[in-house]
DNA sequence: GTGAAAGCGCTAACAG
DNA sequence: CTGTTAGCGCTTTCAC
């Protein structure tokens, strides 16, 4: 029978202190002697102390872990918000855990949640494009606990890090439109996260400054999944007068149309221009590299940390609401409208 | 002043009980009267009661929470472990948190780990593919905490759950023999982890049956991510005899590789096959489909979990290793061997 | 069946 | 500078 857990009684007892002194000399204390606080370090490490942070935080005081609120982590713009968020987190020296809800905090059993660990960690980050009115109220409502919204897209009057998705949007579309395209196709993404519909602002208001029109049959609805883009793209090009570019509303799909492209043997960009959304590592890789929106991703992270630990700290929050403008990253897969107006007709392929 | 959080004792003192009662009543304590249990529930749900998993735990309870320690949420696989994980989780009606990790377990500071939060959890489950020898052997040494290794590769007295990466990539390999390839080429993924060195030991072994060679300029090093089986394709086509079959070690890689045939305007399968392993979604999605191997993840995943659950209630494991076959996923990416032996030499592209 | 007391490991608050 | 006291919210004895 092995006593399992050290504490800090025992690292007290075997430093010659009590156990306060030893409290205070793990915390860097000013209020402890040098002396004390080498004999206290000394006598944690022999016995291999790690302080438990469960009694920590019954205190109600500082649990040094941060949490991540997420709802899918399949998706690579989650993953490289959460990925980058930890790499922030990890310069303040804090833990991090992640909780992933599929769609806890959506369906009303959110309730608990906030409350589920309430303790556990001195501040939260949400990475959810979407949250339910209910369980953002409840947010909003409790001010016991700080928490920053990352990539959150609708209003609140919580503290918010964001990229601007709508003039990148914007930015984009105009790009084919001065490189003559007329017929632009928008694959748009699940409708719930904020994000979609404010890329789809994005296509529509560049569409209407260039004096084109909306064309529904140009709309295609995905899912943010390759796959889905593969299809929109399909769909697309099997029109009897298809488009001669695609925006879609992230790079995953923007890839799943390249796939459909080139399955019907067309070129990008010369058939067909794409442009996506999100610059994911192999909108670059590939051959022609995809012309694509980034959001600063990391810059995004850190602001958001920073802005929690500023909160935590009972520093004042900087602001709240801060926006980083999107990316227009060019590359090859969005050239000029064929001036051959010779597609005409490729019925039947 | 509000206050902040509602105990145990406010729900005692409304339902005009004991604080010991509620607590029993909550927890279904048979000893406790049907009135009592009844009343205190109200009382609960009027307050809004959340039991405060801490101070819970503090008492070594059981605190419902299951947590997934990763260490590169950006991998597909991990990310597709994880995701099953927590759905299977579900079932139990417990919690669960991802703890991140980049470097941590594996760079010594990992000693701190296994117990940094001690006790917020009723057990772990790694996801893992590689573990520093010195954390593992913490591990092992530490039987107070259930653990469950999913995925892991390596050799251990933990319990594991795991498929068979190399019968399967015998399987795969020997099929493109069968197919009439000779110059097979194996794009690895990082060596670390274990998987990688076991497909390429069922790689090996398919070659020596059939009496084939092992040729080292075949052999390429990938890091499972696309980009990096993009640049193993591309350098694997420059060779003087290119392949006519590449295996690579995941889909990712494959995938990239896929891009390197088209890019230098070769065709799949005619030209060059093509299979990978993971069967991650988008293999089924592209045309021709990605043949490939697919590792029974979600069946995994529950197999841990349950494992897990054994363990945490006290019941004896099941197995100590639990190994999942692969499955071969035929699809359209490998076909026959070019019998026009026509290629001879493509140099200077 | 129920309640009172003790204490999990730690730290704020106050003494010395 | 250091130690003592008290108590976080809950559950585990052990009485009633």
């Amino acid at each position: 029978m092995k006593k399992t857990t050290v504490t800090l009684v025992d690292v007290a007892k075997l430093a010659g202190v009590s156990v306060m002194t030893a409290s205070r000399a793990l915390n860097d204390d000013e209020s402890a002697s040098k002396k004390a606080r080498e004999k206290v370090r000394l006598a944690a490490q022999e016995l291999g102390y790690t302080p438990n942070t469960l009694a920590r935080m019954m205190k109600g005081g500082r649990t040094n872990v941060i949490g991540v609120i997420v709802n899918d982590l399949s998706s690579v713009v989650v993953n490289a918000f959460a990925t980058a968020v930890s790499d922030a987190v990890r310069k303040y020296d804090m833990d991090l855990f992640i909780y992933s809800s599929q769609t806890g905090l959506e369906h009303g059993k959110g309730q608990q949640m906030s409350q589920l660990l309430h303790g556990l960690w001195d501040g939260l980050i949400y990475v959810l494009p979407r949250l339910s009115p209910d369980y953002l109220k409840q947010l909003e409502a409790d001010t016991s606990h700080p928490v920053v919204l990352l990539n959150y897209c609708r209003e609140t009057s919580l503290p918010v890090v964001r990229a601007d998705n709508q003039s990148g949007a914007h930015d984009a579309v105009s790009h084919l439109v001065e490189l003559g395209h007329r017929r632009i196709a928008f694959v748009s993404g699940t409708a719930h996260t904020g994000q979609s519909p404010e890329r789809e602002l994005g296509y529509r208001s560049a569409l209407e400054s260039a004096g084109l029109p909306l064309a529904p049959e140009l709309m295609r609805e995905g899912d943010f999944n390759e796959i889905s883009g593969l299809e929109a793209g399909r769909a697309l090009l099997a029109l009897s007068e298809p488009p001669t570019a695609i925006f879609a509303a992230n790079d995953s799909m923007a890839m799943g149309c390249m796939t459909a492209v080139r399955e019907k043997g067309l070129r990008i960009p010369e058939d067909i221009s794409i442009i996506g959304f999100d610059d994911i590592p192999m909108a670059g890789a590939i051959q022609p590299g995809l012309t694509t929106l980034r959001q600063p991703v990391a810059a995004m992270a850190q602001a958001a940390v920073q802005e929690l630990m500023r909160r935590i700290q009972n520093q004042p929050g900087r602001r709240q609401r801060i926006e980083f403008p999107s990316e227009f990253i060019i590359r090859g897969s969005a050239g000029p409208a064929a001036g051959k107006r010779t597609r005409a007709r490729r019925a039947g392929v």
